[in-house]
DNA sequence: TGTTTGTTGAAAACAATTTTCAACTATCAA
DNA sequence: TTGATAGTTGAAAATTGTTTTCAACAAACA
């Protein structure tokens, strides 16, 4: 797990300025667990303390999900959800009902790739894995 | 390959009611061997001489996607295109350039769904899975 | 052929996201 | 410490894809 230093740092690194808006954010994504909007992220980092708007949400994210240091998820409605990336750990599994995301260890997708490179000419840069399921909590309910 | 009478069967099977536009559609679709946007869709339909508005597009779509007549794509910006669906196939590589799109013959993703289910607790019921990456034509430029 | 009820479309509403642009501030050089 | 420089911010407006509204319309069935 990135510490907020090391993600200050890897900023600055990369040429951006950590301001006070950034260092809100970067606390707010450390301080939860799950995948949250750019809406979510606004209330928690102002709930913090600090004062930002959605429009430094959005661009923050954009250059925090440029530099790998966290992971975008896309949601059928086509908004988007961020969390901190975690080493290793590649994909999600989002609940339909509540949105709840749990990510599960990285499968090999290797095999895949290469033979679809093959067959397509395609040069496979990226990929989405997403499965959607109801989360327990959501299955007590139905 | 689905015909466009066994669409249009499909959807009156369904309770749905075969109108001009919604022939019109599926003619536009049969025609085409790509992924369309919504606006796409409307363009081909009207300039196969139909009268037609954007709204009805989507709601087609919508009743298209619902049936599973149709396989409806993701792409980054959060929308969507639409091609006839296909027996068999069930997973495309998208070009980020051109938005060009193929489909590669299914792969097997059951263990890992079992795997996934059993370590999370989520009922796994659907999944995406895209590949990005560039197609030939693409490559050629770069 | 008339009646019922699903369907249509223009316009307005929506929601997520991006752009604009002037004011601001982190950072660096002196 | 103090400018100066250039990246950053945010309110408001603009964009974009999509959905809703609602009155007019037209499939399909009796």
């Amino acid at each position: 797990m990135h510490s907020q230093k090391k993600l200050s740092k890897q900023l600055r690194r990369h040429g951006y300025r950590l301001t006070q808006q950034r260092r809100a954010i970067l606390q707010a994504l450390a301080q939860s667990h799950e995948y949250l909007t750019s809406a979510d992220i606004l209330d928690r980092a102002k709930a913090l303390g600090f004062d930002l708007g959605l429009t430094t949400v959005y661009r923050t994210m954009d250059a925090l999900a440029d530099l790998g240091l966290v992971k975008r998820i896309h949601l059928e409605d086509g908004c988007h959800r961020y969390a901190l990336a975690s080493q290793g750990h590649r994909h999600y599994v989002v609940c339909p009902d509540c949105s709840r995301t749990v990510e599960f260890e990285g499968c090999d997708l290797g095999f895949l790739f290469q033979q679809v490179s093959q067959s397509t000419g395609f040069a496979i840069q990226d990929h989405w894995l997403e499965l959607f399921g109801r989360c327990p909590q959501c299955q007590g309910v139905g």
